[in-house]
RNA sequence: CGCGGGAUGGGGCAGCCCGGUAGCUCGUCAGGCGCAUAACCUGACGGUCGUAGGUUCAAAUCCUACUCCCGCAA
């Protein structure tokens, strides 16, 4: 089919390779345009747009598709279909009309359930034990189509982000070229009103840890938010992220190093009751990621030291 | 020119401010102890100190340029 393809980020890559891999025409590449971001500030292609450029496609970037003159050129690309998955666009009527079978969206959750920007992040930090992947129908709505197709997964118990996230990337690329296969097959489910939540995008307010939360959110908080933007906590006014842990036993005072080996720390107070994680993964600034025995030799966390929760 | 940290034997770090050819730790190898071990003891291998210049009798240490990595911020 010839094939309109609108995504920004790392997860819509795959699923842009899958298309083409599956045979399908990508008539042009609709991705977010380049913004300053990373050190220096300079103006950066998006992933999908690098990737694009790398096959050979064109590329648009419009800041908006709500004037006239970007929907005609839309309407002009005169495709079967659009394939939207982490656009980061609204995507108006007009659009969701122009191509003759309307515009696909790839959502990682199993909708109703966390609708919305952060769906992967907000499973694992809620504890989900499972999520997914839906095709669905654009509508006006955000993230409200009918369901096409849904693919579920469970949530390990110390899965993190990036791991959940590459897994539902790869999910997505194969369940969509399934959906454009069998597509006049396929009967649109409309989400039930019951379950709707919404996953908002992450505040970097929320990655400072906070000792005195319960094991169990701070275990999710740190996987959830691993590796971005990544959980964090400051000693000696260095900044260390966490990127990974796991529920351990033991009890303490909010904040204490419980084992200095194990690099178990304890969490909550006796009202949440008490419990500990085990941090399996952190980063200092200016260094890389790296696992707990090797983090340990050059940065010690003694037994019985406190760390500090935002004040 | 957004702010900042870093590049030292295979991994992780110290040394650099107060120049004099490098130390710790983990690992690896050999041997010892031992029922045995990720334990302990002894020894060994292993580094052009990111790259290119400069200053100096002498530079990992001071100066300049460059490359790469990372935290913040976006």
């Amino acid at each position: 089919m010839r094939i309109i393809f609108m995504g920004t980020p790392e997860f819509s890559v795959p699923v842009l390779d899958a298309l083409v891999a599956a045979g399908h025409e990508i008539a042009a590449v609709y991705c977010q345009p380049p913004r300053p971001a990373g050190r220096g500030k300079k103006d950066r292609p998006t992933p999908v747009h690098a990737r694009a450029v790398e096959l050979g496609f064109e590329v648009r970037h419009p800041i908006s598709l709500k004037a006239a003159a970007e929907q005609e050129a839309f309407a002009a690309l005169q495709a079967d279909i659009a394939v939207v998955v982490a656009y980061g666009l609204i995507l108006p009527q007009a659009v969701l009309d122009a191509p003759k079978r309307g515009c696909l969206n790839i959502h990682a959750s199993l909708l109703p359930r966390w609708r919305g920007a952060a769906p992967i992040h907000r499973a694992i930090m809620a504890g989900d034990a499972e999520t997914g992947i839906c095709i669905m129908q654009m509508e006006a709505g955000l993230d409200t189509g009918p369901v096409l197709l849904r693919e579920g997964t469970p949530i390990g118990d110390e899965e993190t982000t990036d791991q959940l996230h590459d897994r539902l990337s790869e999910m997505g690329a194969s369940l969509i070229v399934t959906a454009l296969r069998h597509l006049d097959g396929l009967t649109p489910e409309a989400q039930p009103i019951e379950g709707v939540t919404y996953a908002a995008k992450i505040d970097k307010g929320e990655a400072e840890i906070d000792w005195s939360q319960s094991a169990v959110e701070v275990d999710r908080k740190i996987r959830g938010l691993s590796p971005f933007p990544g959980a964090w906590v400051s000693i000696d006014g260095q900044r260390v992220k966490l990127l990974a842990s796991k529920l351990a036993t033991g009890a303490g005072t909010a904040g204490e190093v419980l084992d200095g080996d194990s690099l178990t720390v304890a969490c909550g107070t006796e009202a949440c009751g008490n419990g500990a994680v085990e941090l399996l993964r952190l980063q200092r600034a200016g260094k890389g990621a790296q696992d707990r025995e090797v983090f340990r030799r050059g940065f010690p966390l003694e037994t019985g030291r406190q760390l500090t929760s935002p004040q």
